[in-house]
DNA sequence: GGGCCTAGGATTGTGTGCAATCTAGGGGCG
DNA sequence: CGCCCCTAGATTGCACACAATCCTAGGCCC
């Protein structure tokens, strides 16, 4: 019992997390042969993978010439944050009115390690802000239990820029960051799903123009 | 060059539109023998396929188990309609301000010739009401832009129900529903993004009941 | 010199065989 | 009588081999 029960599986999971978190960059050319060598596995699970990573986005495959990873224009990053702006409001308005009270405890104790980590000072971590805030984010959407809303915001997050860090964060832009985290609590302490929608609002509206700005540099970059 | 490149992207259509249409219903074994022996392949490609239909979420593998055709709880289609209520408004709302003098007119084109069929009478053809429907949203989407939201709503509506017929409809219902068509129409012609928005809110809404009746109907006689 | 055509190599698509795992059913044991 | 284990058949997972397709480079013709 190494990790998962097929290796197919496991390739996936290998290339999708190098995707995301940028070690293998838009338009490499995936070659089967190749990365079932340096992974140690046939081809087969290999293909299969592939044949996953497509459906799912991350690749892009075209019959006969292979696979590479898939890239966003611009425009479609920032289409990502129309659509996040679309669902996570919403989700987080839910939220608002079906959470116990031990949802609210567990999301505080989250916002405040984000405040520990994030400001700046000797504790400061940005690293470690990456899975707090994605177990903050995760909490509340299983609290709004709306499947088919969390299953298109899941989609939807599967593109890099998502899973970064915050290093691209000006200070102000942090700082209010942090501080949605706590507002939201109250809202929900609240049972404020009108408030609690307009945080999350401002909040995906001010990481916008930060990631915008990101990938609008990184396609620059890469001419 | 029967349809399209590989057996395993025709044997994907093929299941897929099977699982889409009902021909398959929820919870039936796919066994990769039968069906590769039934399509004339051999397992290879259909265990592609059944890879990428599980990743779009159509069928569910367990490993060494094979696959089913994905099952879907009363609670998941409606949260469908909570989905598309967060998304369609907006994409129709981004239309009215984008759309050209010709796609008004497709669109125009489109909702008469749905009322045309629609309408009880001697020439209604609720079958011909499907593709023509289709047609109107798609094109709705295209007009609008917003890769991301497009991609979330297509995988949403990758759900058995949403392809069906219109003969669950009752007729208020159906002549609100082709009703509403046309005033979107004129909503996109008056670039009025918010009345196109609130004709999109209730469009949906009024569907929701429908099919979340036969939604429910149905998980009672697979009992 | 430029463009078209043609091998050659490389890469992907599919079929097949074997190993690993699961499921069903019967016999033994408590 | 009921429970557990164990074997036999069926099914999936993976590796490998061959066929089909694509890409590249070199030569030929204009």
């Amino acid at each position: 019992m190494t990790t998962s029960a097929t290796s197919a599986e496991r390739v996936a999971a290998l290339v999708r997390d190098m995707i995301l978190d940028g070690r293998l960059t838009s338009g490499s050319r995936l070659a089967e042969t190749e990365l079932a060598r340096s992974l140690g596995v046939s081809r087969t699970p290999v293909r299969e993978a592939l044949g996953r990573l497509d459906a799912e986005g991350l690749v892009e495959q075209v019959p006969n010439r292979g696979a590479r990873v898939a890239s966003w224009s611009v425009a479609e990053i920032e289409s990502v944050f129309e659509l996040r702006s679309a669902l996570e409001p919403r989700l987080t308005g839910a939220a608002a009115l079906a959470a116990q009270e031990e949802d609210i405890l567990v999301l505080s104790e989250l916002a405040e390690q984000m405040l520990a980590v994030g400001l700046p000072g000797p504790d400061q971590d940005l690293d470690a802000l990456v899975p707090l805030n994605r177990a903050f984010h995760d909490h509340l959407v299983r609290i709004a239990d709306q499947p088919a809303l969390a299953a298109a915001l899941a989609t939807a997050l599967r593109t890099p820029l998502q899973r970064r860090n915050f290093s691209t964060y000006d200070e102000p832009t942090l700082r209010r960051s942090l501080a949605h985290h706590v507002e939201i609590v109250d809202a929900l302490r609240a049972r404020d799903s009108t408030w609690a929608r307009a945080v999350m609002t401002s909040h995906i509206h001010n990481a916008r123009s930060v990631m915008v700005r990101a990938a609008t540099d990184q396609q620059e970059e890469s001419r």
